[in-house]
DNA sequence: TGCACACATATTGTATACAAATTTTGAGGA
DNA sequence: TCCTCAAAATTTGTATACAATATGTGTGCA
């Protein structure tokens, strides 16, 4: 079996919890996950604390690790908070990103189109993670990137939770994603902060739509599940 | 020696870092530490994981723990960053708090008062940090409260760092504070967010005065130090 | 004197053993 | 059947020993 190092572990535990491998909630055993990542227990505590600072896991005394949650309360709080500070992250980022970055930005689209166009949703949903995080990277602000790091646990988890591989409007969502993101790429090389707000916002509604959508289901048609039925009901 | 407990520990430090008794940059020596609390390094290093993740310390491979440094770039962000964060709060903290958290504002506001009475400038920029984190959790804004906490642990540092208990028009400025504060306690058990975001601005611009008067010192006149006083040299 | 290199020292990282706390299990009684 | 309570099993927390890495020091050589 391959041995991790400490960084590995840390970096796979990230990428279980954001593809929802890990669900909301879930218990992290240091005994099974130690012997998992093939490390004694106490370098392992040490990422668990670390992923707790970074809002991934939430730990509570003598009671172990879990999976940060993603309750209705906090969710109400995401909606109210990602427009804004996403916003002003992308015009920060037209402000001081570095050539360096901007080609890793371009690496990560390239990424993400390509995990789209397979339909691999988990990877598309990190790749995504990704291109936003190097934004954030890009503004250089401690402060807002702290907010950003925790919207975006939650804002890729839930797209995950919200994917429906078989709908149709999803690839066409996906599509206009792409092409939302090229656009950004171009208003931040040009340093255009205004435009980089915009087509941010734009971004968002897009993705704040798709979930949306999902939640509010089409209701079922009331008369097919009639009360004749029920005969076989217990 | 009395025996601390790991939240003790964790408390203690963030004190320390906080009151400057542990500098910016300070290197945090693990075997020193879990001496002076007298536990074993397990468990310290664990506290310094999580210091980490709160943004108090920074930690590198193989090198152990500093106090988080403030350099120039980062103070830079702060003052972009803060007014709005503080804004925002502000106006969550009227819409959600609760009766108990409103008790708890005015107890933190008593204590902040009579420090600042007693020219205790540690203690008292500690209860002027407590205050605001208290308005913080008000909001209940996981996301938000983020960027609040780091700023509030390099404002709290500035303050410490920029007080003068000399100066006269100290003296004054704190006592605007404390009115202040009693104005924002008012607007937030009113639930008046407009109010308390003006508020909250006047506040920041009193404290953002403050540091700056510091830091653009009265030059020293230029004619006492004349070459003339030169013999004197190598 | 200045530099390179090896050795000694100090500090951080990990594994393991044991202590403390929590959760589970099951027997006994109402 | 349900509840209570205590013992067992599981899981988390801490101390200590040792390994790995980094830092400091001194010697030899040019």
């Amino acid at each position: 079996m391959e041995r991790y190092t400490k960084l590995d572990c840390l970096i796979d535990l990230r990428r279980r919890i954001l593809s929802t491998e890990l669900k909301p909630g879930h218990d992290l055993d240091e005994a099974r996950l130690s012997d998992y990542y093939s490390m004694s227990r106490t370098p392992l505590r040490e990422v668990l604390q670390r992923l707790q600072g970074e809002g991934y896991v939430v730990m509570s005394e003598n009671r172990g690790a879990k999976v940060a949650s993603m309750d209705i309360e906090v969710l109400r709080t995401f909606f109210q908070t990602a427009p804004m500070v996403y916003a002003n992250i992308a015009r920060l980022a037209c402000e001081n990103r570095t050539s360096a970055q901007l080609d890793a930005l371009k690496q990560a689209q390239i990424g993400f189109a390509k995990a789209a166009k397979l339909s691999d949703a988990a990877e598309a949903a990190l790749a995504n993670h990704t291109f936003h995080a190097i934004i954030g990277d890009m503004a250089s602000n401690t402060y807002l990137l702290a907010s950003l790091a925790r919207l975006q646990i939650d804002h890729t988890r839930m797209s995950q939770t919200f994917y429906r591989p078989a709908a149709l409007v999803e690839t066409m969502l996906v599509l206009k994603a792409i092409e939302q993101h090229d656009a950004m790429i171009a208003a931040i090389e040009a340093g255009e902060g205004a435009l980089a707000i915009d087509l941010t916002l734009q971004h968002w509604d897009l993705s704040r739509d798709r979930m949306e959508r999902y939640v509010r289901a089409d209701p079922l048609p009331v008369d097919v599940i009639s009360l004749k039925d029920n005969s076989n009901a217990i």
